[in-house]
DNA sequence: GTTCCTGCAAAAGCTTTGCAGAAGA
DNA sequence: TCTTCTGCAAAGCTTTTGCAGGAAC
């Protein structure tokens, strides 16, 4: 997307379009991979001279109360994040460590919450091992 | 439980039942509060006069080791612990901080598991209100 | 010009590690 | 007796905070 577009979206929510935060956005647009706030700092410093880790986790919290970025609490050592914000499930591979989107109706898993609670995110989630970990077939 | 029976099932899975391992184990199976490392290691040196985090650290990691307890990866701050092994949803109350548990199908969340992938746990959380928390209905 | 943001340094909080003494088999 | 565990102190990591300079509007 264009840099533009990402600013007026930020703008559109109320969020100031500052440089680190478009280049954070967009990172988490364009990679798909659920990326660590460190992750996204050694990408992003690359890219970028002068980028501080403090401005990464400002710029994710300030995504975040926007709405505009998802959290992701599945690893238990750092929080991962997803530009993707649409209900969707993730399976995360213990031998690679990597974690896959995988479609879910929402309206589905909606309906396992048990009644008498305000559902306001809902979260499927899997470990185990993915194809490529998996031993091959006879 | 007994704590001889508790000291018999840690033997049976390999661990030996030191007094600290039982103390964390008994906790787990008498709360079901989905405590943090710090909860238990504040609510047992009450109990026991010496009783080091450390400690806490490693009976929970050989608990886990052994299967005898599960890691409830919900809250982004800390690791939560369960003495329920057994497939079961989890609902997290944003208001009070509270997680619940709810009983749901195995079978049932594991037929979401995309194909090609091995799942070894299912996990099934919501975020929301809980009912002490929302107001009251007219 | 005023408000809000960045980024450095420092601190805070959770968890792990090294190692000497102690407990379990 | 020999192995394994406990627990203190210290360190490692992720994340947050205080604050001065700077960017955005």
């Amino acid at each position: 997307m264009e840099r533009q577009n990402l600013a007026a979206m930020l703008s559109a929510h109320g969020v100031r379009p500052t440089q680190q935060r478009i280049a954070v956005f967009d990172y988490l647009l364009t990679h798909h991979t659920h990326p660590s706030a460190d992750t996204i700092y050694n990408a992003l410093s690359r890219e970028y001279p002068v980028f501080s880790r403090t401005t990464i986790y400002n710029s994710l919290n300030t995504l975040l109360e926007a709405g505009l970025i998802r959290a992701v609490t599945i690893t238990p050592e750092e929080q991962r994040f997803d530009g993707n914000t649409s209900d969707h499930g993730h399976f995360r591979c213990l031998s690679c460590g990597e974690i896959f989107d995988f479609e879910v109706d929402p309206a589905v898993i909606r309906s396992f919450c048990p009644s008498g609670f305000r559902e306001e995110q809902s979260n499927l989630f899997f470990t185990g091992r993915c194809p490529r970990c998996l031993p091959p077939r006879h």
